[in-house]
DNA sequence: ATCCTCCCCTAC
DNA sequence: TAAGGTAGGGGAGGAT
């Protein structure tokens, strides 16, 4: 192969020696299966135009564009993040003498209607668009109006479902705090005789699982509708509900069989069943029969993993082996199932297993009503019949991939597979936990005690807006909600991302859902955020406005806008108490007292102890956006005036610095044509020199916590947070109040090195990590602004200028060259920013093509015509750049690149205004 | 190797 | 009219 390589480069760099042109120049393609033009005649022309050629696909780095006409599905995974583009971006940029830019011609695969849900035909929604005709209806009924976010999420079942189960699993982990320290506290008690509880027996595991939750608990006050085809959903059901799109949450049995599903529209169940009859949602109803459900499966559980209001895996080890019959286990779980019925008159399912995963399998085979408990010898024969959708954890992309790589999807196929070959397939871990899977192994175990790691919030119903201005106040607002649910939680984070979907080019308008987000492309975007002083932050104004900057980068026309969303990342614990009137519901658990518990049946755990939350460190009072104290040196005027692409960059070194309890100064951050800077993993200064001063800085978020009988609400009770301030002080020799300003991993750290100190006398080399408080050296101040661009290499730098008229009015006439003009221009710059006011005369006159009195239809056609060559250009140089931007880039040319970028939609965005304004609408670039 | 980031995927 | 959220697991691919 090799040589056979080499050979046909050598073939390349023959024709190589009469090449026409260097348009391809450094793009690497490789031709796959049948195109036309042929491959042969492919391959001569990117020789021809200056590109390389490669015959064969061993190594992906060397290719940068695959060029195709037909895909098979596995090669449409295969080549899921390559450039695969049509032969005719070849024969194209041939004919027009330059680049053009790829994505024009982008191969697609034909529509895949197949795939979405029933009711995402292509077809606008008619009714929508009749609705969204009228701008008063629009202004109160879509994400424009006041309101809207909060109307929204109360109204949401998703929302609903996830806000519960979120609560659900603080209960429960809750519980197993109380639980730990009860058992700790026994264990002490009990040290010498108490035996090792559990081991050596085999798990029982329980999935309880309510049969079609929101239908039983609308039943429950409409017995009369027992027995009949019903669904809950959004709509009343008007018109017959011939025509609604509305989403159907849950199907009665009865509307099951008749072949309706959870997820369709409500017109599509009309079709199947026109007798079906709707019902509303009743959050508060379902609330308090999961608050019911689940104080009951506590008493019974030793372990208890909330998956969802109506579901719970439940580990009753302990509790059966307190069951004296013959099933002991499918005992208990009648005896649950009674207890639930009983308490919220609705039927649970359970599935019973000495794992989860045949515990989940099993509650298919209760249901419905039922218990059923799944063996070790019954599981070959019922894994036989399964397919791989049936597995948790795998749905229709593992199927798929499935299918296409494995030639099968029914598990008795794939029982034949090896570990291998199914990781290879279907990726490391998700093989093997196949492979496991279809032997009926799993060794999960059931955990309550994970903790957080973001907080969101997201719309994508309704999102329609007709100005920049709607979607700012929008987008503030998103923020205005993360930032209460990080408050309700007592959590900051340092990381943001947006999420943004945008109509997808072939979608129509209006989706073909009501008000839906219909076909989107989605853009996400992470930022580092950054609180007053460089810190993790929650504040509502902050989290907005790096929202608002992310959104705003993209340049999206806000009309397109379909879906946003606002998480955190990189959370750490409040210290002190926010001051939030937390009008969060929080489940009303109280100490369990089941129905008719048999005698049999182990105590109820006690409740939670106090939850204390402590302030280890509370100098100042929240964080507010207008104090931006600890970058003493930067007026924050002048941070808001840095382009945004620096200003990350420097909030990112802010970041990182502020690893360090006092954040001073950023570290260098090298510009320009310089040496690429090292991302150093060097120690990050913990007491830097000079300004202790940072003492004034407002709460440092992660203090430890000082009182040794306080439990974080978030983190199971953890040994390390324990210490008291003399052991600190006098054991192991630190500071108390230095080491609460630390971050919590680096106290962690720092406490873990003391107490290594004072064992061994010595900290072990580990990783050369920082490994202990010590003062470290100063980091200089950064390098705040871009060195000027090195001019001296141009003596003759181009001005656009001097090309125009001397007199009152700018303008190009006919006989100017301006296409060859801008060529020369943008020549000129290829390899440092444009000018500043070269752009704005640029700008200016092409607003005064569109906008000035005189200019008629030619006028604009000018202007389009321009910028469409302006845009040619630029893609032919920098084609690579123009989705990218923001980007902390360190290589000159991508500033160059980003540069141009920018002044190109700064430029289009100004003609957009003013063709908004006279026409209506925007410049088609297409 | 191991970590990090940027996705996609999955569940309810 | 309708209310398509949210968090975590994991894979790909690049940086360290």
């Amino acid at each position: 192969m090799q040589r056979k390589r080499a050979k046909l480069q050598i073939q390349n760099s023959e024709i190589n020696s009469t090449t026409a042109s260097h348009i391809f120049k450094g793009i690497a393609i490789y031709v796959n299966g049948r195109t036309e033009p042929s491959v042969q005649e492919l391959r001569a022309l990117i020789i021809l135009h200056g590109g390389v050629f490669e015959p064969y696909l061993v190594n992906f780095s060397l290719v940068t564009h695959i060029i195709t006409c037909v895909l098979t599905e596995a090669k449409i995974r295969e080549f899921k993040n390559r450039k695969v583009v049509r032969p005719e971006w070849l024969t194209e940029s041939v004919k027009a003498g330059a680049l053009l830019p790829w994505r024009d011609f982008e191969f697609v695969q034909g529509p895949r209607a197949h795939q979405l849900p029933s009711y995402a035909t292509d077809a606008s929604n008619s009714n929508a668009q009749r609705a969204m005709a009228d701008p008063e209806w629009r202004a109160a009924n879509t994400s424009a109006a006041p309101g809207f976010i909060k109307t929204y999420f109360e109204n949401s079942r998703l929302h609903f479902l996830s806000t519960v189960k979120a609560e659900l699993v603080r209960e429960a982990q809750a519980r197993a705090e109380a639980k730990q320290e009860q058992q700790q506290a026994e264990g002490l008690e009990r040290a010498d005789y108490s035996p090792v509880k559990g081991k050596g027996r085999e798990r029982v595991i329980m999935h309880c699982d309510f049969d079609c939750f929101f239908v039983a608990a609308g039943l429950l006050s409409r017995p009369d509708l027992r027995g009949k085809p019903v669904v809950v959903c959004h709509s009343q059901g008007n018109q017959g509900g011939s025509s609604s799109t509305s989403e159907i949450a849950c199907a009665s049995y009865e509307a099951r069989e008749r072949g309706i599903k959870n997820g369709m529209s409500l017109q599509q169940a009309r079709k199947l069943c026109p007798s079906v009859l709707t019902m509303p949602y009743e959050f508060e109803r379902y609330r308090d029969l999961a608050l019911k459900f689940y104080t009951i499966l506590m008493v019974h559980a030793d372990e208890l993993q909330a998956v969802s209001i109506d579901e719970a895996l439940i580990e009753v080890t302990t509790a059966v082996s307190r069951v004296s019959s013959a099933d002991p286990a499918k005992d208990l779980a009648e005896r649950i199932r009674a207890e639930v019925k009983a308490e919220t008159g609705c039927e649970i399912s359970i599935g019973i297993a000495h794992n989860v995963l045949l515990a989940r399998l099993a509650t298919r085979r209760a249901k419905p009503a039922g218990a059923l408990h799944l063996r070790p010898s019954d599981v070959p024969g019922l894994i036989a019949t399964l397919e791989i959708t049936d597995l948790w954890g795998f749905a229709h992309s593992h199927r798929d991939k499935a299918r296409e790589k494995l030639g099968s999807t029914a598990l008795s196929e794939l029982a034949k597979k090896s570990r291998t070959v199914l990781s290879d397939a279907l990726g490391k871990k998700t093989g093997e936990t196949l492979y496991n899977a279809i032997r009926g192994i799993d060794d999960t175990e059931l955990r309550s005690d994970k903790q957080r790691k973001s907080v969101s919030a997201e719309i994508s119903y309704g999102i329609r807006f007709n100005s920049r201005e709607t979607a700012e106040v929008f987008v503030r607002d998103m923020a205005e909600t993360v930032s209460q649910r990080l408050n309700e939680l007592k959590m900051r984070g340092r990381s943001i991302t947006l999420k943004i979907m945008k109509r997808a080019p072939s979608a129509p308008v209006e989706a073909p859902k009501f008000l839906g987000h219909g076909a989107c492309d989605v853009f996400n975007k992470q930022t580092a955020l950054v609180g007053a002083g460089g810190r993790a932050t929650s504040d509502a104004k902050v989290i907005g406005e790096h929202a608002w900057r992310i959104l705003e980068s993209f340049h999206f026309d806000p009309q397109e806008l379909r879906g946003i969303g606002i998480q955190i990342q990189k959370l750490e614990p409040t210290d002190g108490p926010v001051n939030t009137d937390s009008n969060q519901k929080r489940l009303p658990f109280k100490p369990a007292e089941p129905i008719a518990r048999p005698p049999s049946v182990i105590a109820p755990p006690s409740p939670a102890p106090a939850r204390v939350y402590a302030a280890a460190v509370n100098l100042a009072g929240p964080s507010t956006d207008a104090s931006l104290p600890a970058i003493d040196d930067v007026d924050p005027a002048v941070l808001d005036a840095l382009p945004l692409d620096v200003r990350q960059e420097l909030e990112q070194a802010w970041q990182r610095r502020s690893e360090s309890p006092f954040p001073g100064k950023a570290p260098p951050v090298q510009r320009g044509s310089g040496p690429p800077r090292s991302r150093s993993t060097a120690p990050q200064s913990v007491f830097p020199g000079g300004k202790a001063a940072g003492l004034k800085l407002g709460p440092r978020s992660g203090g430890y916590i000082l009182d040794k009988n306080s439990v974080h609400p978030n983190r199971p009770a953890n040994s390390f947070l324990r210490p008291t301030d003399s052991y600190i002080r006098d054991e192991l020799g630190l500071d108390p109040v230095m080491l609460a300003l630390l971050p919590r991993h680096i106290q962690r750290e720092q406490l873990t090195a003391a107490r290594l100190i004072k064992t061994l006398g010595a900290i072990p080399e580990v990783s050369g990590e920082r490994l202990i408080l010590k003062p470290r050296r100063y980091d200089p101040p950064p390098d705040l602004f871009r060195q000027p661009p090195p001019y001296a290499k141009y003596p003759e730098k181009p001005k656009l200028r001097q090309q125009g008229r001397t007199g009152e009015k700018v303008f190009f006439t006919e006989a100017d060259d301006v296409q060859g003009l801008i060529e020369a221009w943008v020549h000129a710059f290829k390899e440092i920013p444009p000018n500043g006011k070269d752009i704005e005369f640029f700008a200016k006159f092409l607003v005064q093509c569109v906008d000035s009195e005189r200019s008629t239809d030619t006028g604009v056609e000018r202007a389009i015509a321009i910028v469409k060559w302006w845009l040619v250009l630029l893609r032919r140089y920098w084609g690579d750049y123009e989705h990218i931007e923001g980007t902390v880039e360190e290589a000159e040319d991508a500033r160059v690149a980003e540069a141009w970028w920018k002044a190109f939609r700064d430029v289009k965005e100004r003609i957009d205004v003013v063709a908004r304004k006279k026409f209506g609408g925007r410049l088609s670039l297409r």
